[in-house]
RNA sequence: GGGCAGUUAGCUCAGCGGUAGAGCGCUUCGUUUACACCGAAGUGGCCGGCGGUUCGAUCCCGUCACUGCCCA
């Protein structure tokens, strides 16, 4: 006997471990058609949050049901490394024991980092398994894994070799504090109140001249090269070709006409600072202007700078280049205004700088040319496809990407370097290299290189050049410098690693097994669909889509379906700092992670953000409870799922009704879950088992297992077992433990298989079910009708009435006849019958051709149910003459389409038939 | 400033050429042997404003307003 709920906390974990026993989650049917998602890699520091729960609930869900359909399905799970994240971690734990990365050396800091994954990394992953994910966790994958991270390297080569990889040096956004370049995607721009600072530059031969440039970056003014003015500002024609005198350096630096400067900003010019600003970096590159790097690498102003100023962080800078412009008199004004500063997007507080390095670049325009095409030929969909625009929004203004970080962490570079030419230069190199300089951006461009799969290789190829002299590999070029006097050719590897994004890009293909040729590779690539929130169309989907096709020759998926984002209940967005973020777990630990799954995939509409939070979550529990429930009805009533139960062969109208009703629904969510609907499919499954089969079927055949023939219960028993069989089907992919653990209790013998590996119910309709539908509707309408008057009339919920029909033709007098029982019981009747006169004091209602009279005698309030008799018939007139005016409109009658003018006569006319009814009950109100 | 979404019942959202639906909430009634994590009956909407197309617009088009997001 079940318990009177459903407790999940008893039963999850029991259920899990049996499916991951079973095998259940691992592909294995040669030859069955392949389904194959690969799960969009979460970060190994991550902690399963509730977009996740989202994402992986809706892949899950396909995962089920592709499953059950009988599909060979692989959810291809795993983590990414996280280059910065990570490192960041590691680095703290590190300083806490009064330890550095530096200190420690690559090697032994690379080992702490494995160490700390071993420990604490990848505690999502058993977040997933308590949310019920059915990934192939057998092959769980890392990007740092030995295959994936070969991958990489021989995809990097191949580029290399095309020609698509380069060193360039350009600004990019840099971490002062981790000292690397970080991504342009994850530069987060805060509004923060700032100053403008106006500044006075002194003309050049014109004592007392000046040209006032506004800055909110006055620190930055030492390496200015430039002036810019608008070319039409005729305010400052005069001055373009001169030259201002920058303060605090002396140093002349050209005023030039630029369309750049906006004369409608500040005071029109601008000074331009081509070393620490993208924009200015791109005048300077129009205009040939020298480019003067002023930062080191952890932020400090470097030797470029006076002296005074060298050293320096930024801010402070700032205050004294400020106080020191004062002094001088040349600082005009200073205004405070809100402006977007970059930050990095991790910790939000330390504030990135645009600086001049070298760093590999990838030239993604070929791929992304070819990553545009296959979207616009359709071999990649977007689900809603309105988020293909921002695809190609963002891939047809690619820039080129950034590759190359300065950390330790992640995959090495497969460059190697070595000199070439000028050897005794570089030994001179040699004696200025001091602490200093190494907190500059190395300049790698004057030293040749070879790019190689292995170390091995990379030897082999310079030996070529150098074929009597040893190579020797150096930890880094500082060591090769000091090796040059020895006459061994001195090698070193690249110590800089790719962007985490490059691997990931890989995922879909790597994980999969490539380079090798392996079975699953010619199986599932390309993989089905891709899910994922829209904020990672440009992380994953379009890297993805660009390496898939560049290297794998075809797309990585054929769908992309993009889900909306989870809000707070209030709508915010969840941030750690607001404090309002809603934690997956304890949503599964209080309501059960079939709750959680079914109220997300519910919200899981086509566009918008959804809100999630303890209330919505709570309703989930109670559908499981119904569902729970209901089942217990099923198991007091003694229904046995029975073998070889045909459904089209019952005889019962109730049971060909609630056949034809299961079809239909079965129907409508395979349809939904093939659109990826999952709003839609979670709908129609809930209204399904709510109204159709707890709130109707259940109820109608109470009566037939109290007092109907055995012939009759033996048959509904078996048909109540099987609609319930075909629910915990059809409610598994949304809800896999309540409806397992429900699917191995409701059943005496046991089941076959477990459900997560059973069929996914047929749609097919058991033929001549309309007059049972009918019949069934008719029922469901009458004893509506009846409890509506009862209610409007104050008849006491306990107390039964009698009931007359009148005006009935003999269709509906069988019908009455058929269901005595059951209108009975659910309309709480003591008598019904037919017949041509009502009797005084009768509330009505029509129903069909007939009207149903309820006499109540003295307890009727006449004024009360002649109003709701007029409100009903002012309600159908009202509709008439809508009718009316319609059907009397020329144009309407000539253009509108035949099937629409039949549907509005139609309409009319029952419209009239229920007035005329009506007029007819208000008449013997009367009486 | 540029781009993209959205504006439908008190709240959260579906729908999308023939004048509207769900869940939650609210009101009333109810403990009839599956379920009070329940049942029954109700209340509630000029489908953001203004134009246009159409026989007909919540739906298509234009425009405005407001909100949100992304990019500068």
């Amino acid at each position: 006997m079940l318990d009177k709920t459903f407790n999940p906390g008893d039963v999850e974990g029991r259920i899990y471990a049996q499916w991951e026993q079973s095998g259940a989650f691992k592909p294995g049917r040669p030859d069955a058609e392949p389904f194959c998602i690969v799960i969009p890699p979460p970060n190994v520091t991550g902690r399963l949050h509730i977009g996740h729960a989202l994402n992986n609930t809706l892949q899950d869900i396909l995962a089920r049901f592709e499953r059950m359909r009988g599909k060979d399905v692989l959810w291809q799970p795993g983590t990414d490394h996280a280059g910065i994240a990570t490192q960041m971690i590691v680095e703290r734990q590190l300083a806490e024991k009064q330890m550095s990365r530096t200190g420690l050396g690559r090697e032994k800091f690379l080992e702490e980092v494995w160490k700390w994954k071993a420990e604490s990394g990848g505690a999502i992953v058993e977040q997933q398994r308590r949310l019920g994910a059915s990934a192939d966790w057998s092959r769980e994958r890392f990007t740092m894994d030995e295959g994936l991270s070969r991958a990489v390297t021989k995809v990097f080569v191949q580029l290399h070799r095309e020609g698509l990889i380069y060193k360039d040096k350009r600004l990019v956004n840099w971490d002062p504090k981790l000292q690397t370049a970080v991504s342009d995607l994850e530069v987060e721009s805060i509004e923060m109140k700032g100053h403008l600072w106006y500044i006075r530059y002194p003309v050049e031969d014109q004592p007392g001249a000046f040209i006032t440039v506004a800055t909110t970056r006055p620190e930055t003014l030492l390496g200015d090269t430039a002036v810019a003015v608008h070319p039409v500002d005729a305010r400052y024609t005069a001055l373009v070709g001169r030259h201002a005198v920058l303060p605090l350096t002396g140093r002349l630096i050209p005023i030039i006409a630029d369309e750049y400067s906006d004369p409608e900003k500040g005071t029109g010019a601008v000074k331009i600072t081509p070393g620490h600003d993208f924009n200015d970096f791109e005048v300077g590159k129009r205009h040939n202007l020298p480019l003067i790097n002023i930062l080191n690498k952890d932020g400090t102003l470097n030797d470029e700078v006076p002296v005074p100023y060298r050293g320096l962080k930024t801010h402070i800078a700032r205050l004294k280049i400020v106080a020191d412009l004062e002094s001088a008199g040349l600082l005009d004004k200073v205004e405070t205004i809100t402006h977007a500063v970059p930050h990095d997007e991790k910790t939000k507080t330390v504030v990135l700088e645009p600086f001049l390095t070298e760093q590999w670049y990838l030239n993604v325009q070929p791929l992304a040319d070819k990553a545009i095409a296959a979207v616009e030929k359709g071999e990649t969909k977007f689900v809603p496809d309105n988020w293909a625009g921002v695809y190609f929004g963002w891939m047809k203004n690619i820039r080129p990407w950034c590759i190359s970080r300065q950390l330790w962490w992640g995959h090495q570079i497969p460059i190697w370097y070595y000199f070439e030419q000028d050897r005794d230069k570089a030994v001179i190199d040699l004696t200025s290299i001091n602490a200093e300089a190494f907190n500059r951006p190395r300049d790698l461009s004057r030293y040749s290189h070879v790019v190689a799969l292995t170390e091995e290789e990379a030897k082999e190829e310079i030996q070529k050049k150098f074929p009597d002299q040893e190579i020797v590999v150096k930890e880094n070029d500082r060591d090769a410098l000091l090796d040059l006097q020895t006459g061994k050719v001195a090698i070193w590897r690249d110590p800089d690693v790719l962007d985490t994004w490059f691997s990931s890009a890989l995922w879909p293909f790597s994980t999969l097994g490539w380079p090798d040729k392996t079975p699953e590779l010619a199986k599932f690539y390309p993989t089905a669909v891709l899910v994922t929130a829209f904020d990672i169309i440009f992380f994953w989907v379009a890297r993805m889509m660009m390496m898939g096709i560049h290297v794998m020759g075809e797309v990585p998926f054929q769908t992309v379906l993009i889900h909306n984002r989870v809000l707070d209940e209030q709508g915010a967005k969840m941030s750690k700092t607001k404090g309002n973020v809603v934690d997956p777990l304890t949503l599964i630990d209080e309501f059960g992670a079939d709750a959680l799954r079914f109220t997300l995939a519910g919200a899981a509409g086509q566009n918008r953000d959804m809100r999630i939070g303890p209330t919505r979550v709570e309703s989930g529990r109670n559908f499981a409870t119904k569902l729970w429930n209901t089942s217990r009805f099923c198991e007091m009533n003694g229904c046995v799922s029975v073998p070889d139960f045909e459904p089209a062969s019952v005889l019962e109208t109730v049971n060909r009704w609630i056949v034809s009703e299961t079809a239909k629904a079965v129907g409508d969510v395979t349809t939904a879950l093939e659109a990826l609907r999952f709003n839609d499919a979670a709908g129609t499954a809930y209204h399904f088992v709510y109204d159709i089969f707890c709130d109707w079927y259940v109820e109608i055949t109470k009566p037939i297992f109290q007092s109907g023939g055995d012939a009759a219960k033996a048959e509904t028993r078996a048909t109540t077992a099987w609609a319930r069989d075909q629910i915990l089907k059809l409610l598994h992919p949304f809800m896999p433990f309540i409806t397992e653990e429900l699917w191995a209790r409701t059943s005496e013998a046991p089941r076959g298989t477990l459900l997560i590996l059973a069929a996914w119910p047929s749609a097919r309709q058991s033929g001549a079910a309309e007059s049972a539908t009918a019949e069934m509707n008719w029922v469901i309408e009458l004893i509506k009708g009846i409890r509506s008057v009862r209610a409007e009339m104050n008849v006491p919920a306990g107390a039964k009435i009698p009931m007359i029909l009148t005006g009935a033709n003999d269709a509906t007098q069988g019908r009455l006849e058929r269901n005595m029982d059951v209108i009975f019981s659910l309309a709480r009747l003591t008598a019904a019958g037919i017949s041509d006169v009502l009797p005084k004091g009768s509330a009505q209602f029509v129903l069909e051709e007939a009207v149903v009279g309820l006499p109540l005698g003295d307890v009727i309030d006449f004024a009360k149910e002649r109003a709701r008799l007029e409100k009903d018939l002012k309600k159908a007139q009202d509709e008439i003459s809508r009718f009316d005016a319609k059907l009397s409109n020329e144009q309407f009658v000539s253009k509108a389409p035949e099937d629409v003018l039949s549907e509005q006569r139609e309409k009319r006319a029952e419209a009239a038939a229920l007035a005329a009814r009506l007029t007819d009950a208000i008449a013997r109100l009367s009486n």
